[in-house]
DNA sequence: TGTACATCAGTGAACGCGCGTTCACTGATGTAC
DNA sequence: TGTACATCAGTGAACGCGCGTTCACTGATGTAC
């Protein structure tokens, strides 16, 4: 994706893109530290205050790695959503669609892990701003990782699988469980799992979340 | 602690004890990151490489500060449970026992954030050696957090508050779910959630993990 | 169609910073005789 | 009880490193006439 050294042009072209390429190779090798602009500027084969033409700063760099991070995200769990049988029973599909959602989730926390960590490393000033509308961040379905899992738990509540009582608040907890497993699986002690256990716990974790909810 | 430029001897004293009390405060204020060797000695008004008389690197520095949030945070869920009523039947105990090391967790990670992320900061070469059995990294009671999770489900077991065909691997989905609230709660979208807010979730969530297990 | 010129993307060089770590040393302590 | 000496905790100075960012610049591009 570097369009690196062999350059004849005194532009460059499309630097800003090939920044943000070398920047998503650098999160997703080595999580948000690794993204370094000098580096960026480097593998795009460039001296490294031309960055600054296109972002204000390392900081602006990382948002827009963490943007396509998410971005990436909800592509992981919409592959999930669209491999479920869609002729089960409305109940059963809601069930189904927060499982893909979940499971997309682990797994893209599982192969993509640098991409994962940079998606949810501290850093933001604004919470809000996380996960606001900003389509970067969002995958083919136009919608968020956040947003794709408060639709799954809005489709547990119409099919019937979700009292309504308990569905505000219910993403947080949702994705507390899950988020916790992928990061016990990723730095704690589940590192280095196998692919059995793995799949094991997925399975008894997400039966505990629709259970408990 | 920091015993400080008020030094007339030429030793110091306690040089190492006085390095990790530097290197808990810098934890505790701006995570692992923070945990500078340079500015440790700097605290213990020392010059930089005398630290080498004590820590072979500044990775083993960290490494001690890890074990003391480890201990202190196995404190806090003992405090935690030491404030239940003991009069309680059992399975009841026993499932109030679950929840003081849940809360116990989440107050630790909400009260001493910067020893919390430092306590679970990836880096740790091998996996296993995280929750070993060193007594540095346990509370009064000799256990360390992970033991005293593990103890808690045992007594759900034993009292007949949880099947013992569900027992095994139960911790793992226990602490996924307090683990990422935690997160949640400190860096993630509900950073800045209220106490009120805070208290409803953390009551949902371990209600959940209950019902689910 | 050709020329003058404004724009602005990328250059070249440098800045100050703070880090972890190594080296050869010095001087206080405690032990052996 | 006093002296010689080994030990080793802390000193002083320096290393190489790589980072983000600022400055004044140059040269290719595209537009106006």
């Amino acid at each position: 994706m570097t369009s690196a050294p062999t350059r004849t042009t005194y532009r460059h072209g499309d630097l800003r893109r090939a920044l943000l390429s070398a920047g998503i190779d650098l999160a997703r090798a080595g999580g948000p530290d690794a993204v370094v602009l000098r580096e960026a500027t480097r593998r795009a084969g460039v001296v490294p205050n031309a960055a600054y033409r296109h972002f204000a700063s390392r900081q602006e760099l990382l948002q827009a790695v963490r943007a396509h991070a998410l971005s990436q995200l909800a592509q992981a769990m919409e592959a999930e959503h669209d491999a479920l049988d869609r002729s089960l029973p409305p109940a059963d599909y809601a069930r189904a669609t927060l499982g893909a959602v979940g499971s997309g989730y682990l797994r893209f926390a599982l192969t993509e892990t640098g991409l994962f960590r940079t998606a949810f490393s501290p850093g933001d000033a604004d919470p809000a701003v996380e996960l606001d509308a900003d389509p970067a961040k969002a995958g083919h379905s136009g919608l968020n990782p956040f947003q794709l899992l408060a639709a799954a738990l809005d489709r547990m509540v119409a099919s019937g699988a979700l009292p309504v009582a308990r569905r505000e608040g219910a993403e947080y907890l949702a994705w507390s469980a899950v988020h916790g497993l992928a990061l016990l699986l990723i730095d704690g002690p589940l590192r280095g799992a196998g692919p059995g256990q793995v799949k094991a716990l997925s399975g008894r974790l997400l039966e505990m979340v629709e259970k408990g909810l």
